[in-house]
DNA sequence: TGTATACTACGACATTGTGTCGTATAACTA
DNA sequence: TAGTTATACGACACAATGTCGTAGTATACA
């Protein structure tokens, strides 16, 4: 099990990925439009740099067959934030999640309809396999 | 209700929360002490200036009664973690929380116990009031 | 009472991360 | 071939962080 424990996304990068996990495969300038819908020339460069970053850092798959690159996302929304939550947990709570949801209800951050549906995935759970 | 809206505790702050979680009041020199157990003269300053900022950000309580002021922790850790989680969540899942469970507790990030201890919150949640 | 000791308060700095821009270079299009 | 668009990346301003030094104040003790 290979541990990667990946640097947080800043904003701007943040905005980035979002649209590449909408989208599966973006150009530059199509990320440049929905970023900077007034784009200056300036801008474009402030992209190529965040793509190339959050390449360098792990985030973002880059084609290059053509020379219009394809930007997509290497890693998942679910993967990112379970890997980032649990990086925070590991930190503030020897990596319980229970503070998390017992936060969560007591501020009634979660509805009803979430409560039952998470309880429905906790069932499915602990009737399953058995824990080494 | 006020949202406040903390900024994340840095490393050398959280150090410090960590001890006053732990201990309920503590003098800067015993902070220093246990930080760094080296201390030469110049970490004197170096732990008042991060307990002045941690108070500024309302993270820390000082009592000034006496000459050598006595600190505390101001919000909880259960508390700082939930809310911490909970921002991170928000930011990452755009509003719904079950996928994330989800995600988490197929990748077995939330152990067995785990579970058990989160249906328990959930469960006293569901049985009790109405929810506006 | 006067000197030494420990504490508080805070200005200042080096380092780092982030978002930004500008420019150099390559590729494509008309 | 000229003009446009892309990539690659050096450089900068800004903010946060951890650190140190120094000035001022209170306390202790000879």
């Amino acid at each position: 099990m290979t541990r990667v424990n990946r640097a947080p996304l800043a904003n701007a990068e943040l905005a980035i990925m979002n649209l590449l996990w909408q989208s599966d495969r973006l150009t530059a300038r199509h990320i440049r439009e929905q970023l900077y819908p007034d784009a200056t020339k300036a801008q474009h460069g402030t992209v190529q740099r965040l793509l190339q970053r959050l390449e360098d850092k792990g985030y973002v798959a880059r084609d290059r067959s053509l020379s219009v690159h394809l930007f997509s996302a290497a890693i998942s929304r679910q993967t990112y934030a379970g890997q980032q939550l649990e990086s925070l947990a590991d930190k503030l709570t020897a990596g319980s999640f229970a503070p998390l949801i017992t936060h969560l209800v007591a501020e009634k951050k979660i509805s009803r309809d979430e409560i039952n549906r998470i309880r429905v995935v906790l069932d499915g759970q602990v009737n399953e396999g058995d824990p080494t």
